[in-house]
DNA sequence: GGATAGTGGTAAGTAGCACTATCCACTCCC
DNA sequence: GGGAGTGGATAGTGCTACTTACCACTATCC
């Protein structure tokens, strides 16, 4: 086990607690007190480590999603939703008085854009949270990101699809639908800053140098 | 004060907590226990709430943004950067064999896409411990998302961009750039998974209706 | 063959966070 | 003038993600 560790990079008291909470199946018993450990724990270990690390879930969640990896959904489309639901924690939007509003604006976009939607999705009722917030401190003005954040999304999307590649492969699809969709967000989050950094640079500068010549 | 708990929807307690904690600023007192509250109040709670609950800030990051909305920095290059740091909770890449090459593909991209960027800026260091986290457990495949990614994050930026306005009211774009870092990452996550289960609703249906006609 | 270090397993303890409850002297308003 | 409410402070709560400590046992090195 201090091997296991020490390939993993994890303490042994945290990989003791995360065998107890399921993330991680248990060694293969070779004694009382020995087992054997192979690639696949220390892989799974670190899986956890990234789940938790950078994609911000709960242990809970993390727990969740092993458990899907484990036992391949029969459906694909379920699937994905089973991971949506596992990865993103849901806050219904507070009832207020432009929440209708928002759902229409949201509706709107979708229907623009020819999205099949449901209105009870946790993801549009986040948008809608998020956007009727927005208009209840008087920010409407930043509601009009949307059009060009929904034209990123669909471009994220397209990737995300072209990564999941052969479908066939049910194993290998589960587990990119699975990472992806919980540290997608953060790589999207980095890139986006790094370019909004580069654009500050840019136009605002910070010691802007005189132009060479 | 109850008054202003039933305007923002937030119990007693929990503003008077806030304002110990420096979230929201005390209000005008009129006596030796008596205040006056006004909209402005109102607001900044919400907003509070919002980071909280959409954004996922912790209460210390929501008081840094906070003082950051209460003297505007001088330089807006400045503020955009203390809104991302604060924004984002940084983790440090793991040491391990992949990183190198990690940050080799983060540094080709950003130079492919004539993007400035600088080797500790933390996103940078995100996107690198991401990608070098997705070749330790063997997922190279997923690492071809990046290109999507980056056009996708571009995008976005220049929304974010737009959604500035006018760079003269300096109180206006410090709230945009500070609501939108947080905000933003939330309403970009809604929008892809909406977009995903409709492709995947549409490429894997659910029950998948024979084609009319 | 005997000390020492390490093992799997479990139970109890801890640190940090975001509140929540309780108390207090006071004061508003009916 | 009396009960409800106020600002302010201190202490307590529930949750999460680990850590510590302990156990009986075993592998291994000398």
């Amino acid at each position: 086990m201090a091997e296991l560790s020490e390939a993993a990079g994890v303490p042994v008291p945290t990989i003791k607690y995360y065998m107890r909470e399921g993330l991680v199946p248990p060694g293969r018993p070779t004694g009382r007190n020995q087992a054997d450990y192979d690639q696949g724990h220390v892989r799974k270990i670190k899986l956890v480590r990234a789940l938790a690390d950078y994609g911000g879930l709960s242990i809970a969640a993390i727990r969740g999603l092993m458990h899907e990896l484990d036992n391949p959904a029969t459906e694909l489309h379920r699937l994905l939703g089973a991971a949506q639901r596992t990865v993103t924690e849901h806050t219904e939007p507070r009832p207020g008085p432009h929440v209708e509003e928002a759902q229409r604006r949201i509706a709107d976009l979708a229907a623009r854009r020819g999205w099949h939607w449901e209105p009870d999705h946790p993801s549009f009722r986040t948008a809608v949270g998020v956007l009727s917030l927005l208009a209840e401190i008087g920010r409407q003005d930043m509601i009009d990101v949307l059009d060009g954040y929904a034209e990123a999304a669909e471009r994220i999307a397209q990737a995300d699809l072209a990564a999941l590649g052969d479908l066939s492969d049910r194993e290998r699809v589960v587990e990119v639908v699975v990472i992806g969709t919980a540290l997608g967000d953060t790589l999207i989050a980095a890139l986006r800053r790094m370019v909004q950094a580069h654009l500050s640079h840019e136009l605002l500068g910070g010691h802007v140098e005189p132009p060479a010549r």
